[in-house]
DNA sequence: ACTCAATGTAAAATATACTTTACATTTGGT
DNA sequence: ACCAAATGTAAAGTATATTTTACATTGAGT
C-alpha cells in the first residue's frame, strides 16, 4: 500500500505534529504511516481522509502484492 | 466505527466465506470485522470496498469516541 | 554560520489485529 | 422434521499497529 500523506499534508501547509494532533496519535506514528512502516486502522485512515476532506482511497492505495 | 458489512454482502449475495476468499482472509476475520469485534488494517478496508465497488466511507462509519 | 523546527529512526513495551481450531446456534430449503 | 450451509462465539497463539523515549538528521530562516 502506498500513501499520498506528506502531499496532502503540504498542499494544507500541516507538519506531521499537527496532523497527529488532529487525529489523536504520536508525532511518531504520523510519520510511520507516512513512511509506509505499518499500515493504520482503518478508523486512523477514515479521520486522516476527514481531515483533508477526500476519500480514503484519494491518500492510500493498494499495491501488487498486498 | 459502524459498518454496512452485511447489507452489501446480501445486495451481492455474497457468504461470509465468499468475502474471505475475495480478500485473503479468515471467514471468523470477516465475521469478526462484520460484529465489530476489531478494525480491520487499511489494506482490508480498501479490498472490502474494492469487491462491492463503492468507497471505504460506504461501509466504514466513523461513530463519536472513534 | 547558527538556530530551531520539522522530520527521520530505533528500540522496547503495550495493545490490537488476525489466525487456527473447535464447537454452538441459526437459517433456509426440502 | 431433517439436514446442511451459514453464521456466531471463544480461546490461545502469532503478527502487526501504536506508544513512549531518545537521539540523529534535514530544512528553512536569519
Amino acid at each position: 500500500m502506498k500513501n499520498s500523506l506528506k502531499v496532502e499534508r503540504a498542499k494544507k501547509d500541516m507538519t506531521q505534529q499537527d496532523l497527529a494532533e488532529r487525529i489523536q496519535v504520536s508525532r511518531q506514528t504520523v510519520n510511520s504511516i507516512e513512511a509506509g512502516k505499518y499500515v493504520p486502522s482503518t478508523v486512523l485512515a477514515l479521520k486522516i481522509a476527514k481531515v483533508f476532506d477526500v476519500g480514503v482511497e484519494e491518500i492510500f492505495q493498494l499495491e501488487d502484492g498486498d
